[in-house]
DNA sequence: CATATAAATTTCCGATAGGAAAAGTATTTT
DNA sequence: AAAATACTTTTCCTATCGGAAATTTATATG
């Protein structure tokens, strides 16, 4: 009956009946019926049944205690069913068989070059002295980042920020999208674990 | 009139007082009014009114639509201030400031235990020898997972392949739906930097 | 200070959310 | 296959959403 309506909130990549379909999708690969998510949710079956067939727009609050009788984060119901790397496969990265990128200030291993369709990219990284370095501006790009200091010092430039000296065996969180550079601090190089999200592809 | 209302939702971070502020305080920070937010968004002027004086509890797909008037995303609104990995921000994890974690076979120490809602976990796990440990089952979640050996030598069991030893160096990537499980292949602790994506809360 | 302009609130009311319970549709058991 | 059981959809109805426009409150201008 409502048809027109459908359409018309065709927004970003979650139109109602995208979110509807994804509801019912995260409920049945958890194996819970509508009443078992009634229940932990504090919702009607009937409500419940009505939003997976895009028959009604919950209020936001309802659609928070959804999210929680399914387990899951809230976001993730906003979230287009995103592509997952093959289900069940594994991937080694053995020593010497890394794909070296060598950039002008850093050298980077990546750890599992030939796998697609990852949702972390993991790679090891060798940081020069930060004297010996040449930094025209910071790098930044799409998605969070992590890294850990295997070896040495590493001193972190984020954009706006005071510089930060990380010690063997410490780390950071950041986003990416932050302008960002880091180096040894000491005078050998340094050597750290980094692991990015999917970012652009470029 | 409907206090009792209000209170009853009070599940996590987010009330609907709560987002109702957060709304307000947002457009406010960006210095927007109500007008153009409703010009943005498609919203009438009264509805955002009364949604950020909690009068109102909007449908998700208004909710949605605000979001976008704000220049937000959704998640956003839902996440109480401070706990979210917000835009632009980065975090430290000192030596000896993690949060540990026992299990009966592993040590874990969450790095950044206080970060919400950012899409790796990084955690530093202690493997004791393969001998001394007891496993009932598999382990097995939502989710892909990389681990990389940072002292001694870890034996990895995936479900239904053969048993994997990793060298100090070396790191794997698989999906963690796959039934799981490491160990330290020698006599004694082995460590390992593990990074898990967002997983469902258990 | 009065008036104009902008922003936020309140009112009014048709449209819709959403619960309780009945009805319908699998799925399993005897 | 009939009966029982489990799951989902439909119905009915009240409370509430949410838009247009009027009213009130804040801010600026002559």
């Amino acid at each position: 009956m409502s048809e027109i309506e459908a359409e018309k909130s065709s927004e970003e990549g979650n139109s109602r009946a995208q979110v509807a379909e994804r509801v019912r999708e995260i409920r049945r690969k958890k194996g819970l019926t509508i009443k078992v998510v009634a229940t932990r949710s504090g919702l009607a079956i009937s409500t419940i049944s009505k939003i997976e067939r895009n028959l009604m727009a919950p209020t936001y609050d309802r659609f928070s205690r959804l999210a929680d009788g399914l387990g899951v984060d809230v976001s993730e119901l906003f979230m287009a069913k995103g592509e997952q790397f093959l289900p069940g496969e594994f991937s080694l990265a053995r020593t010497g068989e890394h794909s070296f990128h060598q950039t002008e200030n850093y050298t980077y291993e990546m750890l599992f070059p030939h796998l697609r369709g990852k949702s972390m990219i993991p790679m090891l990284g060798t940081l020069k002295p930060f004297e010996k370095m040449r930094f025209d501006r910071l790098v930044s790009h799409e998605g969070e980042e992590f890294f850990f200091v295997l070896k040495g010092r590493v001193v972190v430039q984020l954009e706006g920020k005071d510089p930060v000296v990380l010690e063997t065996g410490e780390s950071i969180y950041f986003d990416s999208r932050r302008g960002h550079l880091y180096a040894s601090a000491g005078d050998e190089d340094a050597r750290i674990l980094c692991v990015c999200t999917k970012m652009s592809p470029d």
